[in-house]
DNA sequence: GGGCGACCTTAACGCCGACTAAGCCCCGTG
DNA sequence: CACGGGGCTTAGTCGGCGTTAAGGTCGCCC
């Protein structure tokens, strides 16, 4: 449950902060944010205890800042698929996918835990996830302008739903993975349309 | 968010037991388990703190029960449904959409809390899970007996990430809701079969 | 009509864990 | 060499909340 690959952590961190983020990450994948100590993620990250006051304002803005990384960087990485060249939804597609295969541990503290960050944090990472959520939304409205903005909205959640289903699933290997799930949610989102 | 439609909760449980673990069920849903007190229970319930203790055994152990009540209505429903006729796998995803749809608030705490339940409980629910889910896997597998296992696996749960999305989406009429995830969960699952 | 049990109350306790305080080490720099 | 500040330490505080204690009321049943 190791975060690898491309970091999506905000240009501005320290490498140690975005080490301890990448820490805290694992932990509280694995046993939820609100079972997992300041202590712990000291012990975790070698030191202990109260050493991370010197990064963080505390264990929330930890939080806040790891969930607002993660938003930031699908939002910037699906606007980046979406101005270029065609067949933009499978790519956005593919771009998801291969967030929710290597990210696994992000995805369940994103769906879990934002529940325990700061209200402004909170209200910013739905900003964000907003905004994503319209990439898509515009992307498919692109493909196919009679769909109806409610139903699209509606499908691109439950593609989400599909794609983000990686931490729950077994491994598979990582290009099978890929695979499958971009040709279920290409199977899944075109069949919205196709009618 | 209120749970509404057959209730899925133990045979065993007095009214006064259902009825407060559906009220902690919305405020867990809307809150998360770790942020509801004891005390926002009983206001809820019109009582007041910890009259909970005459209905169970602490907090813990009401989400225990609620998660293990979810867990064997979808393994029964699950299981009535399959032991029945043809299109199996059909009418599995329409069950499990209509589940989803009726119960957003139990499906939000499901994958949220069950981190915050007692050992015990939490592997009792994971094993009724895991049931469920090879039910799904069986009507695929009769289906097609050709797919391999551990890429149905990943596929059931894509599924089911797609019709437990839910909670994130915005409201649509629920019979539009229901035809949008059907359709798109069938699409998904038999593109992964048809090959 | 006495008692029992279901259901509730308020008061208080005690633990756990986030956070603060105060100070040490060490390295890079003027 | 002085010194400043980044990173760490341990010890302690303090509040919140789950839980327990002790008891009160109502209604059914023998």
């Amino acid at each position: 449950m190791t975060a690898t690959g491309p970091a999506p952590t905000g240009r501005g961190a320290s490498t140690r902060r975005r080490e301890l983020i990448a820490i805290a990450a694992d932990l509280f994948a694995e046993h939820g944010f609100a079972n997992v100590t300041v202590d712990d993620i000291g012990r975790a990250a070698g030191v202990s205890g109260p050493a991370l006051y010197h990064h963080f304002d505390g264990k929330e803005a930890l939080l806040g800042e790891m969930l607002v990384d993660i938003s930031e960087y699908l939002l910037e990485g699906g606007r980046a698929v979406a101005s270029e060249g065609d067949d933009v939804v499978e790519r956005l597609i593919r771009f998801h996918a291969e967030f929710a295969v290597d990210h696994r541990a992000l995805i369940t503290v994103h769906f879990r835990d934002l529940v325990h960050a700061r209200p402004d944090d909170e209200a910013r990472v739905r900003s964000i996830q907003h905004d994503y959520v319209e990439v898509w939304r515009d992307a498919l409205h692109a493909h196919d302008p009679a769909l109806e903005p409610s139903t699209t909205l509606a499908a691109v959640h439950a593609t989400f739903g599909l794609i983000n289903s990686t931490p729950h699933s077994g491994r598979l290997p990582r290009e099978a993975m890929l695979d499958l799930l971009s040709e279920m949610a290409t199977a899944a989102l075109f069949a919205t349309t196709r009618h």
